[in-house]
DNA sequence: TATGAATGAGCGTTCATTCAT
DNA sequence: TATGAATGAACGCTCATTCAT
């Protein structure tokens, strides 16, 4: 039987995320560092190892909590109905994704999984964002000679391939849901329509 | 008037060059040290710095070589006439940028342009790579029903992806050409074929 | 008979010379490069080395101008009567060389001679300095029982103490001129005075 | 509540510090080389880091321990009672201050303090000194109508005048208290001795 | 005189990660 | 669990000076 955790396991973890959170929210995710963590929550840099694995480990709990709360957003409003519409609904996900090159090297690290013992919450949340993408697409008007699976990954392609091309601010002047419309529209629009 | 570049100066630049490419060769990407090619191309540091901005920027020439020289066999070869075919001739540039997670890494980094000062070795292979694929994708009989430049964006972001996936190592078992087909084919099958 | 000097060798001379005096009225004398000089001249680096043995003998230069702009003002002056006159008389001289650390230091390194082959602006402004305090020295109610050039020299010796502390900082409350008087009244009274 | 300095700390510091001392007696001051501190001390580079500052910290721990060895010495002999003697004691002084130019730098640049975070060792030597040189004046048979501090200073003064000068190389012929004698004979003989 | 590529040797930095206590 | 000193390996940089052309 696993041992109850014990509180104080519990305090130091949830202290250590809480700092992190507010450091992130102050200067962004790459400038985050260990150190400072480990200062703002009063303890010493090991027990942070005997936390997290890695640094990256807490990082997917900061990102994955971000994705998810953005998911959360997006799963309480009705499907869209249309290419538009769901261009539309991935911009806060765009957004997130875009705010930090950074950002987007850990999400394209972590969002897959098998590499990993676990499924981390990055990549949990891409599966729910992969439910969500096919709920969307079963119920609108969308293509329908090709499995959804295939559609959902496309979506999630281009969407990459967006960020991609963002940080390398090809098109700068193009916002990025103008950059990811014609993708979806050639992908996912209705064949014959 | 800009003075001529000096003999000198393109030797020292080459010896480098070759030098690094040698190193490549050898031990890979991810292992090239500075401290290597300088010693071995029998020049002072700073004059590697006199040359490249950077480790990164001598990377940009060694990956956009190397991608050039693919790209040579590829427009030598007839146009592909179906998806099968292309994803086939695209498989030697997947395997260059899947060689290496640090290689996926900078050529992602420096696929773009605008955000440098100039346009580097990969950022043109980029370029000549989109052309390229619209010459096959105008050829062959492929869907007609959307702008060439969007279904040549379409494949490179379905390349990333397939990259992206693989360095995930989800699906690990599949090659990665049968990865990159199913995309292929829903983004570039004749629409009613 | 030596070859007069042809004018395209006193022009980029003077050129250079023009372009670092602009660049350290702008930027201090420590923010002083070769490169920006030598740009701003519009010639070679090398060229510059066919002037100056190196960039002290510049830097000698353009601080020996300074110094002895300020001597032709002391000089100008009647002789200051007593001690704390003379203090007064130093300031001007006493913020250039307080003006930087790095003026200082060139000062310091080059107010003697005979470790140079020549004397150069610097040590001979420092001669002219001690000619000025030893008329000055000489001519009003100042000590008599010690020989005039140890006097000279012990000044010196202060100004320099003055400037040491205050690049160190201690008792930065004080002004330049009130750390340096206690030292001359002291040196200098009339015995018996 | 600072927690106590561990064992280790002090080993490693200590370990530091010897292998300096002795590369330093070995090779001199300026030929000190932080890679073989670390190498000889067998501590990553980094560790160096994490005790010192930079490389100028260790320099003016280094010489304050050689200053203080001295001033030790020269504390525990009885105080000098006319000029001559006060110059024949500071010879162990002036010879390790003189010993190189980069040593002088150190010093001049080491020897204040409120520019500085904290103060560090030469500067704690030269409050020593102070001390000790304001002992002798007080009990030998030295000028009085001036306060011992500003006397003192005017020591100091002459010191590093001497030392300038020395570098300067002027009189090069003359040994060091040769030189100081006659600044501190007006400086400090008893009025109307 | 003029050119400008090459030199050069070492410093400071980085900071996630480990491991003995 | 907690501690925190130590690791480590290479990068980037500096920039006055030299020297072959």
């Amino acid at each position: 039987m696993r041992k109850a955790v014990q509180q104080r396991t519990l305090d130091t973890r949830a202290r250590l995320t809480a700092v992190a959170h507010e450091l992130v929210t102050d200067k962004g995710f790459e400038a985050l560092r260990i150190e400072e963590v480990v200062a703002g929550a009063g303890v010493a840099k090991g027990t942070f190892f005997a936390h997290f694995k890695d640094k990256d480990e807490l990082m997917d709990l900061l990102i994955g909590e971000r994705i998810n709360a953005l998911l959360d957003q997006m799963a309480a409003r009705p499907a869209p109905r249309d290419v538009e519409q769901l261009a539309k609904r991935l911009v806060p996900l765009v957004d997130l994704m875009a705010s930090e090159r950074y950002v987007f090297d850990v999400i394209l690290r972590r969002s897959g999984a098998a590499a990993m013992e676990e499924i981390g919450p990055i990549a949990t949340t891409f599966g729910r964002l992969g439910e969500i993408l096919g709920g969307w697409i079963d119920q609108g008007t969308f293509r329908k000679d090709v499995p959804i699976d295939i559609l959902v990954e496309g979506v999630e392609a281009f969407l990459v391939q967006t960020l991609a091309l963002n940080f390398c601010a090809l098109h700068s002047d193009k916002r990025l849901k103008d950059r990811l419309l014609p993708y979806l529209r050639a992908w996912l629009a209705p064949v014959g329509g």
